[in-house]
DNA sequence: TATTTTATGTCAAGCGGTTGACATATGAAA
DNA sequence: TTTCATATGTCAACCGCTTGACATAAAATA
């Protein structure tokens, strides 16, 4: 059997409501008692019940962490930093990672609210889920429109697709196409295509499925259709290092013949492909802030700040443009 | 207030009971109550507490996942699939970055024990952590000796090192160096170690910093100081990442001059830079069979298995070498 | 000396759900 | 008609900890 509260009672000779005062810090207690029940708890090797506890207090200090995976390197490092901020303040992740399937996503979302999270922080791509309506749950999307009263936090978007589109213009691009995933409707990142479209006299947008091996397939057929591609704007790193990958088979000198620009600037990026001309996004200020306004929210049970926020995004010049 | 089982015995007009049993597929129930309590509980959008049941099955069905950052495209593919794996068994993962800091596993170590989870995988860089003694606590690590009772899954890090260096070898390498990170020595990566200093005749190994730009600084360092080098043996692929990078920098062709040759080969790695030759660790694999010596663990209270698996790697030629 | 503050104890209710024991009432099988 | 499997209900205890109410007693202060 699990070593309880009671059990330390008895070997410090004290009443539970005594060790209890002790472990939580309140009421009267004079050092010697706190002591004598320090003591049991290391002789006893005791550990409180997070569980019994939570379900009194009414609070888990659980938030819960929707991404499509984190395996994808934006996604790893914004965990990473929600993991550590939420950390820091006390609170402990659920890591759900979605693969971007509405289902699994609901499934998520149900799972987490039975387990009475404080919040949830969604970073993943579906709309319509009735769980994110739970009354008075607080929840921050990350660069994705969920419900007109789910908070938004992400880059400015439109800035980073601008900022990326000027900088191959200036560079003397006249033929720029744009990559991007699919199912990016509803969300921020639809601005950096609006960008794109606004910046360039034809502007040619290519959708691509997220199956693997295929994004090399389909941009390869691209660029073989389109010889006279002299610039590609990539909705994210990956997809550039897929161009740059492409551009190595097809013996297209990069950046001579053509340019290329990504999205996304994480660690991870510049360390494979320090090379990569990219658009960074404020990855630690992005978890920062949701992290902040979800809190703001379990504190006060409601936003105090803006519904969206776009934070600022850097050019990283480097020698793919 | 929120909806308790109370409530949505009222509506049903049945007795918490009953309700209980629909939910837990318990003793005897007539179709019809068994949808008038499912109506009740969508009428009043019910979901079960979690927490008032973890505690009394004294079961949570959590399992905690201690990773250095997954941020690191291993680990954050590490990451995904015990996740994934979980999730499909009904367990949920709390995420814990502890930086490969004593202090923070140690205190998640903790954190984990007081919210009661079921299990704890652990991928980080400590030893002496009492806590992983904590009475019948299942766990399993992965990589790394922890205690003599916990159960290590990992790949054949001496095959992988045999055919990274013997590729090497193969490929006309006469000067071969080996570059890992520091405090590898608790840990079965030692063997990939190993098996260089077995193949070569004047083995050099250096140990690097994990201070972010400071691996390019160093590592140009030791190529300057060894221009004789021919061939590098790195411990992960974001150090042979950086060989690339220096050698470009430093102008020396790649693999006319030095040979590269990474290890981990994860999707990350494939997609960034598809010209490495890595060897691919069995990441999945691996995630399967730790899960799976953690169920067992969970089921039967102690571990059936062997005590250490070391899982096949593959040595994926590309254009480095 | 009287009063207040400090220090501790006992007791019981409650957090929300589960479970076993026991009672009761059917309809069906023996 | 008796017996049994089925279907539900009531009740109370329990999971481990917290908390408020109340009691008591010693030490500090007025």
């Amino acid at each position: 059997m699990k070593v309880k509260l009671e059990d330390v009672a008895k070997v410090a000779g004290v009443s539970p409501t005594t060790v209890s005062r002790v472990l939580n810090n309140r009421g009267y207690i004079s050092e010697q008692t706190k002591e004598k029940v320090q003591n049991a708890i290391k002789e006893l090797n005791y550990y409180p019940n997070d569980v019994a506890r939570s379900l009194f207090k009414k609070r888990t200090n659980f938030i819960g962490l929707i991404v499509p995976t984190v395996s994808n390197p934006f996604f790893g490092e914004l965990s990473l930093y929600i993991e550590n901020i939420c950390s820091s303040l006390g609170y402990k992740i659920i890591l759900c990672n979605s693969s971007g399937q509405l289902e699994k996503e609901k499934a998520y979302s149900t799972m987490l609210i039975r387990h009475q999270v404080d919040g949830i922080i969604v970073c993943s791509y579906n709309r319509g889920i009735d769980t994110y309506k739970y009354p008075k749950l607080p929840i921050v999307a990350i660069d994705h429109y969920l419900a007109p009263t789910i908070p938004v936090v992400g880059s400015d978007n439109y800035m980073g697709g601008k900022l990326a589109v000027q900088h191959l213009i200036d560079r003397g691009c006249r033929s720029i196409i744009h990559i991007n995933g699919p199912l990016e409707l509803e969300t921020p990142a639809q601005y950096r295509r609006k960008a794109y479209e606004d910046l360039v006299e034809n502007p040619i947008t290519y959708e691509i499925q997220f199956d693997d091996e295929d994004i090399v397939l389909s941009i390869r057929k691209i660029l073989v259709e389109r010889p006279e591609t002299d610039g590609i704007f990539a909705s994210d790193d990956l997809m550039a290092a897929a161009c740059l990958q492409v551009a190595r088979e097809l013996n297209i000198r990069v950046p001579e013949q053509l340019k290329v620009i990504g999205y996304d600037g994480t660690k991870t990026t510049r360390s494979f492909l320090p090379q990569l001309t990219t658009i960074k996004q404020p990855i630690e200020e992005i978890a920062k802030t949701s992290v902040e306004k979800l809190m703001d929210m379990i504190d006060n049970s409601e936003l105090t700040g803006p519904y969206e926020t776009a934070l600022p995004v850097q050019l990283l010049i480097n020698e793919t443009t």
